[in-house]
DNA sequence: AATGAATACCTTAGTACTGAGATTGTAAAC
DNA sequence: GTTTACAATCTCAGTACTAAGGTATTCATT
């Protein structure tokens, strides 16, 4: 554990959860009514980023769970499929999940036979993840049809409006991400890309 | 994020940037690679959105945990903030929790003293919810900070920016949300805004 | 070597939810 | 005035996580 646990009173926890097999979207659904006009410009902005996000997360999560996996199982076996071995370590930062949490997919996973956990010649403490041949044959045969999900998830907007709206919100999450850096209540070891 | 550790043998520790801090709360980190132009440029939007999304709302996960608060704590008393009393079940498709979810949200808000059940005149089965004068007074005084986060969370883009990609988000998320509607995984009684 | 700090992963307890079904109440059709 | 259907909420067991702490291993100093 890094850190030195300096947060003060409140347990509080505000966590946020996926069911397995399709379920739900999720969420804090914002609202807005703010006095200057570029604070409601950010409030609408905000309401419908969150609307727009958890409608898309909503069709892919269908699609995955068509599949018999949660969209956290199915984001760890997409890294392993598009990168091959990893370490564990770098999994968890791109899934965006806690340590415990990384563990926890693995096990399920490793538990279905799609992935198994390699030791790290290098570093005794480590261990690779990594697909397995069933694991490997199931993202291909599923991965092409979630593209064209998701594809069709974003069919509201033309390919060049899309990359307009890309450009901008890479901004937007640059941005909003350095501010996240700068405050108190840091998580364990997840980063941005 | 610290991100050294390469994958050859050779491990050197390299002293990685320092800790980024939290960059997002949870979440599905998608990832891209397809054949057609059009398919990588969605999966591409989809990655971006979700990364903006994510880093928006762990700012204010964040902003709101400072009063002691769930995100989804937050969004009960914000919806009853803005549009006064309302029924259990029109507060839960606004802030877009199962039925049991709000049940759960509202059972803690009324033992905190923040919000009430009130009976429905015209619809026995039916309970309103409304803030007592105490959530009331805790929504004035932090939701203006709350707007000031929000809008200092969406600094990466100018006002007529956030302004276009709003409108295009909308579009999005209205394709999105009905393409969702369309399918067979649907949920209790959620519905749009 | 021996020590200490840092790291990678795992374990455990706890949390904020979900989903199915029970309960209570309303409305419609007999 | 019953059924019959259906709607709003609550109950409860289960789930996917998080945070904090633990263990083994490595690196840097001594």
């Amino acid at each position: 554990m890094t850190k030195a646990t300096e947060t003060g009173r409140g347990r509080l926890r505000a966590t946020k959860a996926r069911r397995r097999g399709a379920t739900t979207p999720r969420g804090a659904a914002p609202s807005a009514s703010a006095a200057d006009p570029a604070t409601a410009a950010s409030l609408k902005l905000w309401i419908t980023l969150a609307r727009a996000y958890q409608s898309v997360a909503e069709l892919a999560r269908i699609d995955i769970g068509r599949h018999g996996l949660s969209v956290g199982e199915f984001a760890v076996l997409e890294a392993l499929h598009s990168k091959g071995e990893m370490l564990l370590g770098d999994v968890q930062r791109k899934v965006l999940v806690s340590s415990g949490g990384i563990t926890f997919l693995m096990n399920r996973l490793v538990k279905r036979g799609l992935v198994e956990r390699r030791a790290c010649a290098a570093d005794g403490r480590a261990r690779y993840a990594a697909l397995t041949s069933k694991g490997a044959a199931l993202m291909r045969s599923i991965f092409p049809g979630h593209a064209r999900a998701i594809r069709s998830a974003m069919s509201g907007l033309s390919v060049a409006e899309q990359k307009t709206v890309t450009k901008a919100l890479r901004r937007l999450g640059f941005a909003a991400a350095a501010l996240a850096a700068g405050h108190p209540t840091c998580r364990e070891g997840i980063g941005g890309d």
